[in-house]
This record gives structure tokens, sequence and C-alpha cells, in this order.
RNA sequence: GCCCGAUUAGCUCAGUUGGUUAGAGCGCACGGUUCACAUCCGUGAGGUCAAUGGUUCGAGUCCAUUAUCGGGCACCA
């Protein structure tokens, strides 16, 4: 025990150290870009900002368990990493949060009125707003504090302002009446991607269309009292039932008015009656009719959705009241045909989850074509990439055939509309605020009172927080960022306007990679959701197994962009791996350190061959991690140095170590010892944007100066460290001490016998000189190199290796000879096979000459293997 | 309808540009508390890599078709 050294507690004690450390990190400003040199290059990502209503669900831990792993890599790479933090104001969710407060006051937004409602919002903010960022810091986030943004920031809107007046004044914003989605619960409008669409059972409608003359044109309807809003019946042009109606006129049901039998190719002749009803005021496709043929459109509904004047008889009813009685008057009309239950898609509104009605309505929009256009050539042209790319073919599809973008909110949180409307009609939009119309001069003006939809600010993320429309610091060095992380679910919502708003507004990719995450199912697959009841909390967790156990679990769990599921198992499988790694460091190489003051980079020629072997593997498992890194696969990359550090470290070289550790040879402890540090102190460093809690207090222990090892640096590979030969000879000793238990544990050895044994052959002496692995790893006395195998033994071959246990007594011949002839069975089945493939003239010329080498190789050492263990079978007693 | 993903051990999942006998964890069976760890160690059983066809010297991996499940987009009243 080195005085240098603090004895580590028997496990790592989570609660008490992650508040602990996170705190340290964050008084030590190591989560500033300016922890790199000022000519760093600099890595930078903008947080998907939470929901400022935001409760912590397992989307957020993943985000962060990926972003905090890119950030603390690149900051350990020595990039100015600057991470930065944010919360989004969330308009419906938060004002749906005070609506309801209100509610339990027993009042409502209308009373209160819009300054005071905003007030409130504010108040509410601040009293809650602040547990979301709380939580970022329990996961560990190492988000540079000091630039942290809200959405609703007098900068951002700034940006906010800037944006929209730009837009207009290129004329890419318009203002108007048009159809829309309408959600009547939230009373607001909102955009098509706002829209979800559910395959539901509803009740189709038969009714009887009068035309003059006394016909009538059977139609079907889903929602009959839009019947009132018809504005024509459309047949197929070449429809021999309809078609001499074409150019006459109808009558609405009940109220007797006029409209026009038309014909379009639209309609579909073999669905329901043939004829279609057309509402252009209510139904996207009628809506598109109309402008094709002229026709007028009818608003029906309210903004409650219930039936307007335009209603006559049944204006005021709400639109399913309307239904009801419209059908039942005409019923008694005798204009009813029949209904019938089918499936059909139904709208509904992704927040409220109501169904949406289409009605017209003057609200703002954008006109998205020319920004789609920028946003498609600059993954088109590989300026972007997204991973995983199978989402370039999603991300496509939907900008090649974007709509304008409805922008306008019906609701008073969020960033107002800079438009200023006068007593004549006129609208002024410039960057002060106006005192008099623009056109006429009035000085009686008005501000738009619609806000903005929230995903309007949300596009311009990753530059406002930046500064823009300043010219700042910030902007100049930190944008573009790099990566933009997020679920895949926010593909269009978030990212696909971001880079659209990024190149139209600064000319420059807003960042270089998008990086798509899947969702968390439970364990069984199913989608979390609150009516369900099924939604996991991740603090419950993160008490239970600790942060880092969960973030390893996410990472590990899975692959880019594909769902994955969560169970208590996996996050304790992590914890457990975290124990290993603590055990590891606190349980053998901390306590066996000696006067070792510091890591020290051993030199591999100097070594034995287990350390020559754990040091290539090592050099390997860097290298495989950078390449990994480099294509996003960290989960791959988590599951490799968990590999590396249980298996190879853990399992095979720490067992081996204590050879040297207990023995009396003391130049070997002293290399050994070089060995274990710099190894443990390698994989800390590659562990820690991983778990980066516990790596860090482990660290802590670590003898020598140092810094912390969130600020330390990424280790590299040295490729003189690769050692083909080291490996084959580990391989061969690992393979012998497997083949040894297994025999032992067959037999039913008392582990605690020490037995002997005798290598025969061209590699015996290398096992005979590693006789004390032998020794330790499965309880082998001695190893003799002989010429002649020992009677009554039991025979392991490997390589070139023939290894014999003399297990007098011991041996059940029956079962040995079982055995041994399973082997050779196995043994002459893969000579036969690589025979086969080298006896092809194909093979030979034409696969790589190292594939075929290595075959050549096998076929030797199988063949001498196959002889020893024929031999042996022969010499059996039987 | 269009697009995409998944299908590998009982369960959950990995699997570099095609190349040794396809791996891990959990579970299971058996055995182990000697000085890091029972949050552990050791040994083992368990898979015709969804099906068919193709390309290739060689396919879990590439191509085509099919099946089942899941997702996205667009949809007909």
């Amino acid at each position: 025990m080195s005085e240098l050294s603090r004895e580590m507690s028997k496990t790592f004690d989570f609660a008490e150290a992650e508040p602990r450390i996170y705190a340290e990190w964050e008084k030590r400003g190591q989560f500033k870009p300016e922890v790199a040199s000022a000519d760093a290059e600099p890595f930078v990502i903008a947080i998907p900002p939470p929901n400022v209503t935001g409760e912590l669900h397992l989307g957020h831990v993943m985000f962060v368990s990926l972003e905090d792993m890119m950030i603390r890599y690149e900051r350990m790479r020595g990039k100015a990493a600057l991470w930065i933090p944010g919360v989004d104001h969330a308009g419906i969710a938060t004002q749906l949060q005070v609506e309801k407060m209100l509610r339990n006051e027993g009042t409502d937004r209308e009373s209160v009125g819009r300054e005071e409602f905003l007030f409130r919002t504010w108040q509410w903010k601040d009293k809650y707003g602040g547990e979301i960022e709380n939580q970022l810091r329990r996961m560990g986030a190492s988000v540079d504090w000091d630039r942290k943004r809200f959405t609703l920031d007098e900068s951002l809107s700034k940006a906010v302002r800037e944006a929209f007046i730009t837009l207009w004044e290129q004329g890419l914003i318009y203002r108007g009446p048009r159809l829309i989605n309408w959600s009547p619960g939230l009373q607001t409008a909102v955009s098509d991607v706002e829209v979800e669409r559910s395959e539901e059972e509803a009740m189709l409608y038969f009714f009887k269309y009068p035309v003059e003359g006394g016909e009538f044109i059977p139609v079907a309807t889903t929602r009959p009292e839009t019947i009132l809003a018809d504005t024509a019946v459309a047949v197929h042009p070449e429809d021999e039932r309809y078609k001499h109606l074409i150019g006459k006129t109808a009558y609405v049901p009940m109220t007797q008015r006029p409209i026009p039998v038309i014909g379009d190719e639209y309609v579909d002749r073999a669905f329901g009656t043939g004829a279609l009803k057309i509402t252009p005021g209510h139904d996207f496709n009628d809506y598109e009719i109309a402008q094709r043929h002229n026709l007028a459109v009818i608003n029906l509904m309210d903004k409650k959705a219930a039936l307007n004047e335009n209603g006559g008889p049944y204006a005021g009813l709400d639109r399913y009241d309307a239904r009801e009685k419209l059908w039942a008057d005409m019923g008694t009309a005798g204009l009813t045909i029949k209904t019938e239950k089918f499936i059909h898609i139904v709208p509904r509104s992704q927040r409220g989850g109501e169904i949406v009605e289409p009605l017209i309505s003057v609200q703002w929009f954008v006109k998205m074509e020319p920004l789609a256009a920028k946003a498609i050539a600059a993954v088109r042209d590989g300026r972007i990439k997204i991973v995983p790319e199978r989402f370039e073919k999603v991300y496509f599809n939907w900008l090649e055939n974007i709509r304008d973008w409805c922008i306008s909110r019906q609701l008073w949180w969020g960033h107002r509309i800079p438009a200023f409307h006068c007593d004549n009609g006129h609208i002024t939009v410039q960057r002060d605020s106006p005192v008099k119309c623009a056109t006429c001069g009035s000085r009686n003006i008005w501000q738009d009172e619609d806000v903005l939809d929230t995903w309007f600010s949300s596009g311009l993320w990753p530059f406002s927080t930046l500064g823009w429309p300043e010219q700042t610091a910030d902007l100049a060095r930190f944008y573009p960022t790099a990566v933009l992380e997020t679920g895949t679910d926010i593909l269009f919502f978030w990212v696909a306007r971001m880079i659209m708003m990024g190149l139209w507004f600064t000319d420059k990719i807003p960042f270089h990679t998008v990086y798509l995450h899947g969702l968390i199912r439970d364990e069984r697959g199913n989608k979390m959701s609150k009516s369900k009841g099924n939604v996991i909390n991740p603090l419950g967790y993160m008490n239970k197994y600790g942060t880092d156990a969960l973030r390893f679990t996410l990472i590990t769990g899975g692959t880019p962009g594909n769902d994955q599921n969560i169970s208590d198992a996996k996050v304790e499988y992590s914890r457990n791996f975290g124990n290993k790694l603590w055990q590891i460091a606190g349980g053998v190489v901390l306590r066996n350190l000696g006067d070792l003051a510091t890591t020290i980079t051993p030199n591999p020629s100097t070594l034995d061959i287990p350390a020559q072997w754990l040091l290539s593997r090592l050099a390997g498992l860097i290298a495989n991690v950078e390449r990994l890194f480099e294509t996003y696969q960290y989960g791959e990359a988590g599951r490799q140095i968990q590999d590396f550090v249980w298996t190879e470290f853990a399992d095979w070289y720490v067992e081996i170590a204590k050879n040297a550790l207990y023995g009396d040879d003391d130049a070997y402890k002293t290399r050994t010892r070089e060995v274990l540090l710099y190894t443990l102190d390698t994989c800390l460093r590659l562990l820690h944007p991983f778990m980066p809690f516990v790596t860090e207090e482990i660290w802590s222990y670590l003898p020598g100066e140092r810094a912390q090892l969130i600020v330390s640096r990424w280790p590299t590979s040295d490729p003189t460290w690769i050692n083909p030969d080291a490996e084959a000879k580990m391989d061969t000793i690992r393979d012998l001490v497997v083949k040894v238990r297994n025999v032992r544990a067959e037999y039913s050895v008392d582990p605690a016998k020490r037995i002997t044994a005798v290598a025969v052959g061209t590699g015996a002496t290398l096992i005979a000189e590693h006789a004390a692995v032998f020794g330790r790893l499965c309880n082998v006395e001695s190893i003799n190199v002989a010429a002649i195998a020992p009677d009554q033994s039991a025979v392991l071959v490997s390589g070139d290796v023939t290894l014999y246990l003399p297990l007098a007594g011991m041996v059940d011949f029956a079962a040995e000879r079982e055995r041994l002839s399973k082997e050779l069975g196995d043994v002459t089945a893969q000579i036969e096979k690589i025979e086969k493939t080298l006896g092809n003239e194909s093979f030979v010329s034409r696969a790589k000459p190292e594939v075929v080498a290595r075959e050549r190789t096998r076929l030797v050492e199988l063949t001498g293997a196959r002889d020893s263990i024929a031999a042996r079978l022969s010499t059996l007693p039987t």
C-alpha cells in the first residue's frame, strides 16, 4: 500500500459520488470549450432543447448519453468541445399546463387576459422550468451552463423576429385564408406534421343527392354534417351511370341550396357509390378540386367545431350533434340509403389526441420550396450526412413533397408575430416596431394576435444560441456546429427545418452530421405511453444502479437508428460491469502498486508473453474504438471495450499478473505493476465518455499528479505493440488452460488438488515456461517437457502442443475414449473441409494469398492435433 | 399504394470492406467463498443465421423474390 494512495472503498458509492464529481467538474470549468488550447478545432453540439414542461424520460437520457459521449471524446482529443444547453418554451404544452393551473383556481385565460396569463406563465416557468436542468446535471451532461439558452430569451426572440422579417421581405411569408388543420380543443391551427393519422372504425353514411329532373346521385360520406357545406357533387367524366348529369344542378339536402354536378377524374368510380360530395371548406382533396372548378368555399364551423350560421337550421350545434340531427332529418325526408361500418384514417392532433378538423382560416404561412431545395442539395451533395444513411431517403421524400408551413398559432405563449395591422387593413412588418402603418400612415395599429409555431424558433437553434443575428465571437468560432443528435421522431419537425433555416439565414450548413437514435421501448418491446401505463422513469434506474449503468446500457444496447428495449436486467448488468472495473482498480491494481509513483508507458519488448499479449490487444482495441467512433458505431465500441476489460484484462491478465505481484522477483513485479497501471489508466480513458462518474472517481485514486480525467488525453494506438506472435502463443496457453479446466470439471477433480502435466511437441517449451500460469489458473503443479506420453493420462491438444495430465486412478477410460473420439471427429471434419477448400484450384488462385496461407497453417496444426489424438486413442486401454 | 427496418441460441441482442469451428449477456445444468469482486469465478449444453433462388473459389454478410412483424409517408368519399 503506497502512501500516495488512499484506500478505495469496497464498492462505488455512486449516490454520494455523482453529485460531488459533477460539482467539481463544473467548478473547475471543465465543460467550457476554453479548457482546450485557443487554436483548438471546435466541436459543437447544440442540445435538443427539452420542453420547459419536460418530465425526464428515457429519450432524454438517450440523447444525453450519446451527446455527452461525443463531447467528452472530442474534449479528450483536445478539441474545443462545446455543448450548448437550453430549454424550449414549448408553446402548446406549456400553455396547457398553465391553463390547467388556472382551471384549478377556478378561472381561465380569457378571464385573466393576455398580459396576466403571460405573467403567470413566466412564473410557472421560473418555478418548474429548472427541474429538467437539474436532471441534466444528474445525468452527467457536460454542457457549458454559462451559455444556457431559452427560446424566449431576448436574444433568441430577436433571432426569431429577424428570421420572420427576412422571410417576409423575401416574399416567402404570406398571410391569408387557407384550408388548415384546426384543433378544436386547443383552438389553434396546427401544421401538417402535427397531425397524426390513425386507422379507426367509422360509419360510412350513404344518402341521395337530389338532382334536377327528379333523379338522384347516391353519395357516401363519413361526416354527414359537412353536407351543409357542399358546393358540388363530382362524378367521373366517363362514368356511364352519372355522366349525363354533369352540368345539371343538385340540391343540398335539407337546405335545398343549388350546386353543380361536375365531372372530375379524381373520382374513383369503384369506390363507394362512385360519386363524391365536394366540401372544399373542410376537406383537403375537395379543396383542390374546388380550385380546378372555381367552386365556392363554405366554412361551416367555428373555432370550437360547432356549426356556424352556414349550418342553417343546425347552426350552433356541435359537429357531432349536428351530424346526428341532420341524418335523422334526412331519414325523415327519405334521403338516406344506409350506413355501414368501415375502417378509415382519422386525423388526430399530435398533442391533444382529438380529431383535427380541416377548416378555412386566416393564417400565416412560409413558402417552403426555396428553402427545401437548399436542404435537399446539402444532403444530396454530402455536405450533410445522416446516420444511419437510410433516413436520407425519408428526408428527401418529405422535402421533395413539402407543403407550405402554417406557422401561426392562436396561442399566447410564444413569439408573437412581428406584424402590425392598421384600421385600413394593411400589414406592416419591419425591424423597428412601427408607430404607424407603413402603407397608409394610420397610427391606429396593433400587433397581430398570433404567436409562431414553437418549431419556428427551434429551427434557428444552432445559430440563435450562438448569438445570431449578431455577429458574435461565439458565432464566428462555433458555428457551424458539428453533429446534431436526436430521435428519429423529430426528423421533420426539427432536423429538416434547422437545415433549411440554417442554410437560408447563414448560408452555411448548421451541422455536418445528423445522428439519429431510435426509440426506447419497454422490456417486451412495447412503445411507452402514458395511456398504457408502461412509462419507465429513468430516475428509478439511476437511483438503483447509478447513472453510469443506465448510460452504458443505452449506448451499448442497440445500433444507430434502431429501437431498443430496456429492462432491469440490462441495467443491472451494466452496473456489474462498473463494479468489475472498480474491483480491478481498487482490489488489485492500486493495492499492489508498491512504490510506482505514476503511470509509465511500458516497453513491450522487455515484457513476458502475457503482458505483450495484453498490450497488443489493447493497441488493437484502441485502433478499433477509434474506427468505430469515426463511423458512429458507439454501441459496438462500448461493447468491445467492455469485453477487453472484463475478459482479457480482468479474467486473464490480472489473474496471471498475481504470480508476479505475489512473487519475490522485484524487477518482474515492477514491470507487471507498470503494465497493470498503464492498462487501467488507458481503460479509464477509453471508458470515460461512456461511464463518466465511476471512471473519474477511480482516476482520482491513481498515483501521480494528474488533471481530472475529463480533460485528460484520449489514448492513441501504438502499432508497434501489435504482436501476432505473442497473441498466437497466448492463444495456445489460454486454450490449454480452458481444456485443463474442462477435463478437471468433467472428471470431477477436486479443484484444490494440484496436478502435474507433461507437454509434448514443438510448442512444449512455451508451455513449460509458463507453468506458473497454469499453476495459478488451473492448479497445475508442474509441467515437464517429455518426448513420450505418460500412461493413464488425459490428453489435450492445442496447436503444436499436446498436454498430458497424468490422472492415475481418476481417468475413466471409457469417458476419455468418448471425449477423444468426439474431438477427433471434430478435428477430422475441419481437416476435411480445409483439404477440400485447398484442393479447389479456384480458391488457391483467386483468394487473397493471406487467406490461403492461413488455411495451410491451420491444416498443418489440425493434422498434428489429429495425429496426437489418434495416437492417444490407440494406446487407451479398452 | 410507396418507402424503410427487423427476422441470428429459450429470452434480449452483437456481428468492420464477404474469408478460421457465428459471439455476448440473461436464463439453464454442473462445479467453486484460498488473499479484487457472489454486483463474483470456472466448465458445459443450446443456433440448418426466416424461406427460396442467384452472384462468388467462398455468403449471416451482396443481389432478387417470398413470408411474418414493426415503422414512416401518402391515401378514397
